[in-house]
RNA sequence: GUUUCGUUAGCUCAGCCGGUUUAGAGCGCUUGCUUCACACGCAAGAGGUCCGCGGUUCGAAUCCGCGACGAAACACCA
């Protein structure tokens, strides 16, 4: 077979993937093995893979592919979020690109474009998925709005409400004037904003009963209209919304507004004002004024006062009627004109740069939040709060990294209740009907609601089409929520033999910023739904960035296409990539240039091939010794990696697990194994060596497969003869992490730094490799057990043993050991003597220092015995080593 | 503002419940190599007052305190 020098991932990912699904070997069903489960983080129905997802899947497949390998019954569930405002925004956006206004149409004409909308665009994510090789068992795709997690969905309101945790009410919420709906408070994010604080002048209404007191410090303003109050405001636009002035009662310099009246500017309409120690005496003049309608700290004050509330928005965060003036304009239009009047009719103090934070909606980056009264549903969440810290306070269900115990403790400890309610068409609509003469029921059906709403009017009479649904929808996590139980119909068919067998599941990968709005309210409906955990372990990873820091967006350009990246560098090489820069919890700065090392990787293991592919093989041959010492020292390795990947990977270490495959597949096999047993140029090579040589490299496949799962499966379906329908996907890994002597290794990595060794001399001296070199060691060659791989390695003739160094030879030490190269007229004294004092003075320091400790009393009586004897055992080692040392200059002529 | 995390080689990080031959890795860098698997390569190297200052200790990159710088979460002053 005639293989490429390079390895071209684009021939063989398709194929393989193909394979795999063709003999179903995603799917998984209960059985009487240990179950291994994930479920994916549902990707928004409609989107594309970001370099978000390709880390976090990535990181999923590894686990996923990990725990198959190990015998257990592995199922990773796919499926998708119908995304209900991000749905929504393109359904709209779409619509109006055609001319048409979701106003015009009907809830059912606007639900049937949505539908079309996301059977055009659904899922172009999950076949992105497969291009990157996830292993989701696609049998079992879900989306949040199919029948049967729809149902879960209603149901679970309904049971929410019968338990009382659920009402409505009219409530200050933040409001997303462009989406026209409500939002939670996770869904606000904060934005630093460069804005203007307008200093505006309230006049006093009962001018004659100012009475300036004298007191210092106090500020009082009149002109030539009378006193006037100021006060500070970076949203003039709201004056109209005003129903009180307040000012802090322990504020000397205010005293004098106590008790008055004020007039609010442009308007004319008289306020009170109030006194509440909730006003910073500090910030601005002092003054504050009340917009109980638009402001979450007004509010409370118009509670506590009882203050009048004039709501002057529209749904669109146009001004409305009850504002009087600048009816129908835009919030933001009315802010620059009312600056511009307000100066004109010199009610403006004065304006300052103001720098200050103002929420955004999470999902509609452009639209800034407004501050609204109205009436929404609710979820009571202490109760869920209660359930969920304790479990993951006490590590029954871990965080990795575990820094995020605190945010999310934080957010518990503090927790709000939870606004369900979204004014939006596209998600599952609130299972509430309301009644002809008022009220409303709940209920999972139409025909349950009526049974109800007759029980509760006491009218027989009422039929289905008497009962009128509420409008609204549920925010999307109230569906995601449920995601590890309805993914099992564990909601409505909560005995099911899937649930009770895949329940709960091992780990959930994704990231910290979904913490509250996910992976928090799982856990309390886990507990709910589940009495129990609905999984073991969270990963969190980090967050992508560019190799800037800065995160990836669409707006700076700087994201990469992640088909593209597969394209370029192959899946394998992409996702190594991934992985070896990005450690447990931390955020990755992702240069695409890492995907080069991924792809190189990819190249060495299947030059590696390539080379065995090379070799003819003799049944006559013998085994050379050196190839035999090989096997034997690489078997151990191998074990004792694969010991090692085992412990990493438990620690969800990935990318230091995937490292010590890499260098033991690079350095070791490829760097020295391969280099041992290669035969000479031309020369066949023994039968024994050749099929252990395919057993470790099989081995060293499955060790790299849950990383690389595409070349993998290529080499290793090539390795040997396969049955139909076999992959390296259900191979077993267990046997791999035998027993297997320390000593093996060890003695191969002195042997490794004698070759090393020489080879540094052969550098220096620029002696080439093809002329054979003769090593001594004085007395007892303690490596001879290997002489035969380092005299193939380092290019030796012979080691002989000697009662003491020759002249003209370059010494060298492995350990406490001594060896020299025979070098004849090669020799330089002055340059070999240069190397020694160095090595002589870097001995000498570390005796000091050795020789401080023990020589302080101290020391030797409080420190432990083994870590004394440690140190005396560097110092012998040290001054064996100066001992040499000063011999090899002795013998080089130096006196000392 | 509150809380949390971080600061170790040019870059990205590991080491941190104190002691393992005077600090490790990958990448990058330097110097040789067209050695018949691979230049997406081979070989040999260089490179660090472990942020600063104090303290605890026989002993500190590792523990404690203070400071500097950086990041995140939450809360916000209109």
């Amino acid at each position: 077979m005639e293989l490429a020098s390079k390895y071209n991932p684009a021939e063989v990912e398709g194929k393989w993937y193909q394979y795999w699904v063709d003999n179903r070997l995603f799917h998984s069903e209960p059985d009487g093995r240990e179950p291994y489960t994930i479920v994916i983080p549902p990707p928004n129905v409609t989107g594309v893979l970001h370099m978000g997802h390709m880390l976090n899947n990535t990181i999923q497949d590894i686990l996923v592919r990990r725990a198959r390998m190990k015998g257990k019954n592995a199922l990773w569930v796919p499926g998708t979020d119908h995304a209900s405002i991000a749905t929504e925004a393109k359904v709209v956006a779409k619509l109006a690109a055609q001319g048409i206004r979701k106003a015009d149409l009907t809830r059912d004409d606007f639900l049937k474009h949505a539908w079309e909308w996301k059977e055009e665009h659904g899922g172009i994510i999950l076949k992105q998925l497969r291009r990157l090789g996830c292993s989701c068992d696609w049998d079992r795709t879900a989306f949040t709005m199919d029948e049967v997690r729809s149902r879960s969905v209603i149901k679970v309101f309904c049971d929410l409400y019968d338990k009382g945790l659920i009402y409505r009410g009219v409530r200050m919420v933040n409001w997303d004037p462009k989406a026209k709906t409500a939002l939670s408070d996770e869904e606000v994010v904060y934005k630093e904003e460069h804005s203007k604080l307008y200093y505006l002048r309230y006049y006093i209404a009962d001018q004659e009963n100012v009475t300036p007191t004298g007191i210092d410090g106090e500020v009082l303003h009149k002109d030539a209209k009378g006193w006037y109050a100021v006060v500070a405001t970076t949203r003039p636009e709201t004056i109209m919304g005003d129903t009180a002035m307040c000012i802090n009662p322990n504020d000397p310099k205010n005293r004098w507004i106590s008790g008055h009246r004020v007039i609010v500017p442009l308007v004319g309409r008289e306020i009170p004002v109030i006194e509440d120690e909730y006003v910073d005496i500090e910030f601005g003049t002092g003054c504050l004024k009340v917009t109980p309608a638009h402001d979450v700290n007004d509010y409370m004050l118009g509670e506590k006062y009882n203050l009048q509330t004039i709501d002057i928005f529209n749904d669109d965060g146009s001004i409305s009627e009850a504002a009087g003036i600048y009816v129908g304009q835009d919030r933001f239009a009315v802010r620059k004109q009312i600056a511009i009047d307000l100066d004109a009719a010199g009610l403006l103090e004065k304006i300052e740069d103001y720098t200050n934070k103002v929420g955004y909606s999470e999902r509609n980056a452009d639209t800034a939040i407004e501050p609204k009264l109205s009436m929404q549903w609710f979820l009571k969440m202490q109760h869920f709060a209660d359930m969920a810290l304790p479990p993951v306070m006490n590590d029954e269900l871990k965080f990795y990294p575990p820094k995020y115990k605190n945010t999310y403790r934080n957010w518990l400890e503090n927790i709000k209740d939870w606004c369900v309610s979204r004014q939006l068409w596209w998600g599952h609509r609130i299972p509430a009907y309301y009644l002809p003469q008022g009220g409303y029921v709940v209920a999972e059906t139409i025909g349950e609601a009526v049974e109800k709403a007759r029980a509760k009017s006491g009218d027989a009479s009422l039929t289905a089409a008497d009962l009128r649904q509420d409008e609204d929808v549920l925010d999307t996590w109230f569906s995601s929520w449920l995601w590890p139980i309805s993914l099992f119909d564990g909601i409505n068919n909560p005995d099911n033999e899937e649930i009770k067998y895949y329940y709960s599941t091992n780990d959930l990968v994704t990231g910290p910023d979904i913490i509250f709005f996910w992976v928090a309210r799982m856990i309390m409906a886990g507990y709910e739904y589940r009495g129990d955990m609905p999984f073991r372990n969270v990963y969190f990873t980090g967050i992508v960035r560019d190799k800037l820091g800065r995160k990836m967006s669409k707006s700076l350009g700087n994201s990469p296409d992640p088909i593209g990246l597969i394209e370029k560098y192959g899946a394998d090489g992409v996702r190594m990539g991934l992985m070896l820069s990005a450690p447990a919890g931390n955020d990755i700065p992702f240069d695409e240039a890492i995907c080069e090392q991924g792809r190189n990787f990819n190249n060495k293991i299947w030059n590696a091939f390539r080379l065995t592919q090379s070799w003819t093989v003799s049944d006559s041959a013998a085994q050379p010794e050196s190839s035999r010492l090989a096997v034997e020292w690489f078997d151990a390795l191998l074990a004792r990696s694969a010991a090692e990947i085992d412990d990493l990977m438990s620690k969800y270490r990935i990318s230091e697990a995937l490292m010590t495959a890499y260098k033991l597949f690079w350095d070791e096999f490829a760097s020295w194994y391969l280099e041992i047993i290669k035969p000479a140029y031309g020369q066949p090579i023994d039968r024994l060596t050749y099929e252990s040589t395919l057993s470790l490299f099989e081995n060293l496949l499955l060790l790299l497969h849950p990383f690389m799962p595409f070349i993998t499966e290529e080499l290793w379906q090539a390795v040997r003869e396969r049955k139909p329908g076999e992959s390296i996907m259900n191979q077993s890994v267990l046997g791999i992490a035998h027993q297997y002597e320390e000593k093996v290794i060890s003695d191969f990595d002195s042997c490794k730094a004698l070759v090393t060794e020489v080879r540094s001399i052969r550098k220096q001296k620029n002696i080439a490799m093809r002329e054979a070199l003769t090593v001594e060691t004085v007395g007892k060659n303690p490596l001879e057990r290997l002489n035969s791989v380092i005299m193939k390695m380092a290019g030796l003739d012979s080691i002989e043993s000697v009662d003491s160094k020759s002249d003209g030879t370059a010494p060298f030490m492995v350990g406490t050991y001594e060896f020299a190269v025979r070098l004849g007229g090669l020799i330089d004294v002055d340059a070999e003597l240069a190397k020694l004092d160095a090595e002589l003075a870097h001995l000498e320091g570390f005796l000091k220092g050795v020789m401080g400790k023990l020589n302080n009393q101290n020391f030797v009586a409080h420190a432990p015995a083994a870590v004394v004897g440690l140190e005396r055992k560097k110092q012998s080692d040290a001054e064996q080593k100066i001992a040499a040392v000063r011999e090899n200059m002795r013998r080089l002529g130096r006196d000392c």
